[in-house]
DNA sequence: ACCAACACCTGGACGC
DNA sequence: TGCGTCCAGGTGTTGG
């Protein structure tokens, strides 16, 4: 998915558009993709949008809510006559293919005509409506951990949870209760730039390394906002211009890195491809 | 208590 | 062409 940076440009861009909109339907065709009563929410209007780490929240003025999780490959896409279209999430299948389509599985219509369609290839995203006041309740939602741009998210927070565990360092990054909004993507970016080993054990880095770590996720993440996440298709053009994070990862999916030009490799760890240089992470 | 494996799903890329 | 296998930006559950 849409790990933090996308879920955050997505945000943004569907700030610009959606709030004052008016609900009219939500239709679906995966009952388990659409989770709570749509009825309770036609009619209501969109006031805000928000984020929690890969989250994405549409906060509506009758004390309701759209909780969205885009997982792995979800993607959001809006289409309103008043202006080129706007999408976001995961680029499978790409952004600029005409909605709807074969993995459109979720339909939010609004009074104005326009509609917000949610894809996902895979159908493990899911949009839950439940009251907002809730969604703070959320237990996914209340275990999170600080994400990389807030304070309590500093050297002796990581120095903490690295301690604790011997666990691949890679792992613990993913981890969403320990640090929230990095993914697979980011996790491997984070460890470049700190120059440290995916595989390496939490527990065994120095404070060097942790200090080195908590700049790499900070870079990591803020990169990834900067250059619009890995797949946005935003609404400047008809075809759009694509996030293009991707152009300037510094491990993932690449071939060669930057720094050294030592060949980058991959491995798997806790179940995920990891991506990192075998010659400067150490 | 931990962690690997699997589960949830589809489709594109690849090898034979 | 077709079929089998592997892989994919996430997370919840299970069973050893």
């Amino acid at each position: 998915m849409p790990e933090l940076p996308e879920v955050e440009t997505l945000k943004e861009g569907l700030k610009k558009f959606l709030i004052g909109k008016v609900i009219k339907e939500i239709t679906s065709d995966r009952p388990k993709m659409l989770i709570g009563d749509p009825k309770q929410v036609f009619g209501a209007q969109v006031k805000e949008i928000a984020r929690y780490a890969k989250l994405l929240e549409v906060i509506l003025d009758n004390q309701y809510s759209l909780l969205f999780h885009l997982k792995l490959t979800g993607q959001l896409v809006l289409i309103d006559d008043s202006h080129p279209k706007l999408a976001g999430g995961h680029a499978v299948p790409p952004l600029n293919t005409p909605v709807p389509n074969k993995s459109t599985h979720i339909t939010i219509s609004f009074e104005d005509g326009s509609r917000l369609y949610f894809n996902d290839l895979r159908q493990f995203g899911w949009l839950k409506i439940l009251k907002t006041e809730e969604v703070a309740k959320e237990p996914f939602i209340q275990n999170l951990g600080p994400e990389p741009l807030t304070k309590d998210f500093n050297p002796s927070y990581l120095t903490e949870i690295c301690k604790k565990t011997s666990k691949p360092i890679k792992t613990l990054l993913m981890e969403q209760d320990k640090i929230a909004g990095l993914g697979n993507i980011y996790s491997d970016e984070a460890l470049w730039w700190a120059k440290i080993h995916p595989k390496r054990k939490a527990n065994s880095l120095s404070l060097e390394e942790i200090e080195a770590l908590y700049k790499g996720c900070k870079k990591a993440i803020e990169e990834g906002i900067a250059h619009k996440g890995s797949s946005l298709l935003s609404y400047v053009t008809i075809e759009g211009e694509r996030g293009n994070f991707l152009h300037v990862a510094k491990a993932y999916q690449q071939k060669e890195c930057s720094r050294c030009g030592g060949k980058i490799s991959s491995l798997k760890i806790g179940g995920r491809t990891a991506h990192f240089c075998g010659n400067c992470q150490r």
